[in-house]
DNA sequence: CAGTGTGAAGAGGTTCACAGCG
DNA sequence: CGCTGTGAACCTCTTCACACTG
């Protein structure tokens, strides 16, 4: 990996994690016909505060017009370009347990940049299984299947008992981001990328600022 | 709502999120039989610094014991006294479709303080349906249902273009914190809490990380 | 003497406020 | 004149480092 460069100033990953909701928000501005928004509009929406959106968004290049704001497909161009989602990503999943099939169904990947390409699972009852236009694999051949199709992101939706040693195969297959279902924290190297969805953990979070 | 005690000092919001995984780590050390953990044990299986754990946990007691560490056991019981799961939450489900039946027939809510009471929707043909032990209800009655069973939790899988729709009629009928699995921004009053599941954003926050 | 609990220092993130531009 | 882009101020969160204790 090569080492930072000086003139390149290092973006906080807190802010690269907003520009989802960024462009999230801009498709659905975009969607209602609209063709151009503001940094309070958008902060209206998002929760959050103007001077906020500028700041994000200055970090990447000067997309607005001053007095005027922003070019809402424009500016929807450069999030896609800027998180890489100007194109479609190969997404290899890994379970087909009730999780897995329910992560298989889910419509709301394809238009967002990702297409679960390929399935295992170590159940032999599940290996062979075509539901939902996918063929489940065999885990075994997984490493070398995932090495082949060159794919660099997966899906993790097996028991939080099995979630490390399946993750460390990904990663022998050249998987660098994986977004991460089971309920366990994963140890990876660096350049590898984990999110972690935790439903449960969410609720918990609530429940504190509930009355008993 | 009472004005801050003085004497009350208040909890970092991001310190109340990262509880439910201390308290998940701490289970699944328990499942192993471990009685006693420390706070860079802790802090190496969560990918957090000891002095992290420590500061943390030191916001609601003292918990450990100098020279030895944490019992874990105990430690379990204050997370979950603190974070309100010593108890089970009912929770209404709201969409029934490919999503909010996989949410419906998710097992990881049970354990960990939740439980599916009610389910609604407002598509006339599942109206009745009972996959998974719950009767799909009309959204009609779903205030009135909430407010009399006092339920004050909710998962929403409707729509984007629904969910502040139902999400203002679950506030009228008295809920106080969603899961919003719709990926859109909520807008609630001071006092209702919201958590927002977005898979695709996490995807899209990794492959920024990804090289082309 | 291993490991907690905690003030103080340091790092990082957010908001302010205004110059500058269309 | 409205709204962006941005240094500077402010605030919050994390890490340090050590007194203290079982």
């Amino acid at each position: 990996m090569p080492h930072k460069s000086a003139s390149v100033k290092t973006i906080p990953d807190i802010v690269v994690g907003r520009l989802p909701f960024y462009l999230r928000t801009l498709r659905a501005l975009a969607a209602e016909g609209r063709e151009i928004t503001s940094s309070s509009d958008l902060g209206n929406r998002l929760g959050l505060t103007s001077a906020q959106i500028r700041k994000d968004l200055s970090y990447f290049g000067e997309f607005g017009k001053q007095g005027l704001g922003y070019n809402i497909p424009f500016l929807v161009d450069q999030l896609r370009r800027i998180l890489k989602v100007d194109r479609v990503w190969e997404v290899v999943l890994v379970g087909f347990g009730d999780l897995g099939r329910a992560i298989a169904h889910y419509h709301g990947f394809h238009d967002r940049g990702f297409e679960i390409r390929m399935v295992f699972d170590s159940d032999p009852a599940k290996i062979g299984q075509s539901l939902a236009g996918f063929t489940v694999d065999d885990m075994n051949a997984m490493v070398e299947k995932v090495r082949a199709a060159k794919v660099r992101v997966a899906m993790l939706a097996v028991p939080a008992t099995s979630a490390q040693k399946v993750a460390d195969l990904l990663i022998k297959g050249g998987v660098r981001a994986i977004l991460n279902y089971a309920p366990t924290t994963l140890n990876v190297p660096k350049g590898v990328a984990v999110q972690n969805i935790d439903p449960a953990a969410h609720m918990q979070h609530m429940t504190y600022y509930l009355e008993p």
